[in-house]
DNA sequence: CTGAAAGCGCTAACAC
DNA sequence: GTGTTAGCGCTTTCAG
């Protein structure tokens, strides 16, 4: 790989001091024509990258935004993937027949691509790329720290760090929550309607619908999503007068397998509710596979609602009723957040909370 | 924010010089039980969070790897997306009939999606973390070379950045080019076998289904992909004496706007072939939802194939018969000659060619 | 408009 | 085991 250029290579080549190299990088226009065409030639004919270690050190700023998640892939699949040199070079390709019913690959996922997406592009418009980390198991705590010690400020996922963690880094950097419950301290925190959407949808099924016989599936209780949906869900019920369960009944764990599970030990009771609301869209979606298992027609049997909003819940069959989250929204809103921290580093903590759409579809609305 | 703590704090709060709390770090082992148990008290005490910069200067690596991809988000969409903070403190939610027939969302994303999973994955097990950049217009160019100073090596999606560009970044890390034409130079590249995917799936229409009126709907020229798949239609073409044409007689441009157009073109002709191939499921997708309103059956009186393997295309109806790309282990595939290459860098070349599934599904063959 | 010089916070020999 | 001491490659006053 040879040397690399630094600005001393590129400033004698032009000569020039390092002062004005650094300058044409920094503020173009403060350097005579003339000097700058002389010093960004060199640069090319250099391949002259100014490194970004040295930058961030002397600047005290990266030009960098981190965004931590927490690590719910199946630690299983990440075994090591070979490919030896020689099988690896002469293509080919396996001919399978995929019978129907597959198993749904990428459980939630989709909800941390959307949000990447989102903060990717506020971080972009605002001149920042993004360093990204998953907090996987017992380096997770190993993870944030060094991703701290790298970036200008960090958006971290509720539930991916601990608190203490949090509060400590929060003296190095600004650090952003995205999503979880509201909170009173001075962590800023950006999340969405969670509870408004779940009363919404839920008030629509009573009120506008009728309905006043409804079943809850809840999600794992360490998701911080999960109590505010269920708050929604009763407080609806509330509102209308019905008596509401102090706790769900029913449990899954945001999966298809366990809506199916759900669905059926619902379907086993002596009593079958009008309605089904669900915690999300996967334990929605696996409601209506047992459903239909069992021959139950929905909506006209039986209604089923998600909450989220993934594709998979338009492509159904019914289509999903749901909640959609505004997923890309949260995660630009919470760059927008930091970078507004950024520049006014005395404000006081700020908390946005995004709205969220109801959207109502076939396994709720008879067609 | 206060003074942030250094090396130098925490040396003098424990009693010892810097260059033991750095091994504290480093190698944890080399220090002596008591002196390293203090350190980390102090390091607790301060909140002392290390500074990437410095490190990274110092150290001559980063511990980063890049990822760069070419930005092909609506560039409308990236308005500003205001909050109030007044509006934004309030939960809401509204309610929204969904209409059949919603156009569709993220057009091909999901392939981003699941190579940066893969490369997350890969780099978090190489002990890296990941640094992720999209080239947006004319700020590409900056985007790349600003990332290319901060990270030990980079991996770049073909096309988003231009040849010349790649080879000068290259000299000073190394740089894997992911996806494209394989090429013969000094940079590693990983890819998929395009070309050969295509040719098993249209030998399978041509032997096994006996079709051999076949149409081809080609995606957008400046796709590396497009021009291999195009090959691998051509090539099956050819071994089984059919006369193919000099090139696609149908273009669309990936999205399913493009495929129900280039649909439509189709059903226009006097003569309909039998089958219909598809340079992605997207435009695939489109092909169906033209011949659906055309009130033509798919696959009894249409065939339609696809390439990609998204989930769309196992949720449709029918479902899609496609040549799935492992795109999470492109990802992941990508990273690790990154890392190898980082270990020996005097390694020629590496050119790897991950092997594609052809999936039959409803859209070719009658269920 | 340009140059000189003082760090930024850490790692890595090299001594002790 | 632990301390000393050079830098690492830039940015940023402060002069001129």
């Amino acid at each position: 790989m040879g040397k690399i250029p630094t600005v001393y290579d590129v400033a004698t080549r032009a000569g020039v001091s390092i002062a004005t190299v650094s300058r044409v990088f920094s503020r173009p226009e403060s350097v005579k024509e003339e000097t700058r065409r002389r010093v960004l030639e060199s640069v090319d004919a250099l391949g002259y990258v100014p490194s970004g270690a040295a930058r961030g050190l002397a600047a005290r700023r990266t030009g960098v935004l981190g965004l931590f998640f927490p690590g719910l892939d199946a630690m299983d699949d990440i075994a090591d993937i070979p490919f030896d040199d020689g099988d690896a070079l002469t293509g080919s390709a396996t001919i399978v027949r995929d019978v129907a019913g597959a198993v749904d690959t990428r459980p939630l996922n989709l909800y941390f691509d959307e949000v990447l997406r989102g903060s990717e592009l506020e971080a972009w418009r605002s001149g920042f790329v993004l360093l990204v980390g998953v907090g996987r198991g017992d380096t997770a705590h190993d993870t944030v720290r060094d991703m701290a010690g790298r970036v200008d400020g960090l958006v971290v996922l509720a539930g991916s760090a601990s608190e203490d963690e949090l509060l400590q880094l929060a003296r190095r950097i600004p650090v952003v929550v995205m999503a979880g419950p509201s909170r009173g301290d001075e962590l800023d925190h950006v999340s969405v309607s969670n509870a408004e959407g779940m009363n919404a949808l839920v008030t629509h099924l009573i009120v506008d619908l009728g309905v006043n016989d409804i079943a809850y599936v809840a999600g794992s209780t360490d998701s911080p999503d999960d109590e505010e949906r269920w708050r929604g869900f009763r407080s609806a019920l509330h509102a209308a007068g019905i008596e509401a369960p102090a706790g769900p009944a029913l449990r899954g764990d945001f999966t298809r397998e366990g809506g199916r599970r759900a669905g059926r030990e619902l379907l086993s009771r002596e009593h079958l509710p009008r309605a089904v609301v669900c915690a999300n869209d996967q334990m929605a979606l696996g409601v209506i596979d047992t459903a239909r298992i069992a021959g139950l027609e929905v909506p006209t049997q039986l209604i089923v609602t998600g909450f989220d909003g993934i594709d998979a819940g338009r492509l159904s069959t019914p289509r999903l009723t749901t909640v959609r989250q505004p997923m890309e929204r949260l995660g630009r809103a919470a760059v927008q957040v930091l970078v507004r921290r950024l520049s006014e580093p005395e404000r006081s903590a700020m908390s946005v909370r995004l709205p969220v759409e109801v959207i109502l579809r076939e396994s709720s609305e008879p067609a």
